[in-house]
DNA sequence: TTCGTTATGTGCGGTAGCGCACTCCAAGTT
DNA sequence: AACTTGGAGTGCGCTACCGCACATAACGAA
């Protein structure tokens, strides 16, 4: 395995005293796609940190229906709820594009947790997620499937280098929480559109600046507050 | 101004050594309907610890459109970001139901975050919050407006005392993110089914466990979420 | 009492997304 | 080369919710 743990942009923003303490407690590990890291109220054993994977927070209901909370990538960590004194939460996290990550033990985590540079960092990047989350349910709401799948793509893109994301229509409605007919219609668009090109669950994005045009507001809000508050974090 | 700053949980919740310090910079003040404690992307200048006031995080979306993210009563506290460090949210904190509340100069708070028993208590409440905001997410994509009001109307319910809310269906409407109309439908057939009573802006709770049956889960799984990661602060 | 205001009730056409039942097609596998 | 599998495209009736327009009803001030 060759990743450059460093490619966390998290891992990145820490100050080298910290860093050099934590290398030793990271391991790399590979995460396949479908992967589940952990499960709705079950204890965690490690935090990951995704250097050329993401990861899907997601929610599953009784019912079995899904939808996703939160995405993270390279610029996160996936189990906050570990720092954050909850042990739990009641979502599920799931390896959305396979590749690799760091990922470091419990015990340690909550250990480093107590010594202050690294709790501030932490924390803002824990806000960041919040605000992810909070738009993700207003734009539930509020918006129109096309729009929350460029907002989707857009998002899954900047958490990866290159512009290919293999990821078939039924996983995205998974992630989306609606029908997979109703991606296929909104693909076929974007596709017609020329802004994405794709086949049989690879995803090439053609014209970036044109899907942030059809997206709505939420993918700019959230990456905007990404870049407010952790600002070293986004440079890929 | 009588009341017992100890009737919001959160404070009580703290340890007495702490609690005999934040005393003195604890504010009380009143909080009518529809004050807003802070706006999108504004700096804070103090957190408010609601004792008899319930508090909407709402978002307002570039046309105007708007849909509440979390609630947040004397369970809990206005402002995390404050503490966790981005100082501003993109989100507004808007009075849903006038009364009392206490409130702290950022200064203090961020100062007093340093401390450690504090601080876990804050990050636990953190993380309950973050349960909410997921399950607003998830509830906004599956769940019907006639759950979804129930949903409302028990959480708003836990944050008051007594079973009367004063709230007209068109503020409800403007939490939930949907149309007046669609609220009154809700509400007639829940008056229909005797759990309900309301007129003009005044809502009584006749029957709450027929309001549990009729709400989607996500109402218990928050529920039992703060519960969890709050023991102490639930109980009225 | 009268009148204006605000809260609530009702009707109607429009539409986004759903559930379901298919078909079509690319890429492996044997 | 035939077969299997899984990804993607299509059609259809249905429902929840929307936007708009308006009717009714309660309350408070003059």
């Amino acid at each position: 395995m060759n990743t450059d743990p460093k490619k966390n942009h998290l891992l990145a923003s820490l100050p080298a005293g910290e860093w050099s303490r934590w290398k030793s407690q990271l391991e790399e590990v590979e995460m396949p796609l479908g992967e589940v890291l952990y499960e709705s109220g079950a204890t965690l054993k490690h935090v990951y940190f995704p250097t050329t994977s993401i990861v899907s927070l997601l929610y599953v209901m009784e019912n079995g229906a899904s939808a996703e909370i939160a995405v993270v990538g390279n610029e996160g960590i996936v189990g906050i709820s570990l720092f954050m004194g909850g042990e739990s939460t009641p979502s599920r996290a799931v390896v959305q594009s396979a590749g690799q990550g760091l990922r470091m033990k419990s015990q340690v985590i909550k250990k480093e947790f107590k010594q202050s540079p690294v709790l501030h960092l932490l924390l803002r990047y824990t806000q960041a997620l919040i605000t992810q989350m909070a738009q993700t349910a207003v734009c539930n709401r509020h918006h129109t499937l096309d729009q929350q799948l460029c907002r989707w793509l857009l998002l899954s893109m900047d958490r990866l280098q290159g512009n290919e994301l293999v990821m078939t229509q039924e996983l995205i409605a998974n992630m989306l929480g609606v029908r997979r007919e109703g991606v296929t219609e909104g693909a076929l668009k974007l596709q017609k559109a020329e802004l994405i090109r794709y086949s049989r669950g690879r995803i090439t994005v053609l014209d970036r600046p044109g899907l942030e045009q059809r997206s709505c507001e939420c993918y700019a809000v959230v990456k905007k507050e990404y870049d407010r508050l952790l600002p070293d974090a986004l440079a890929t």
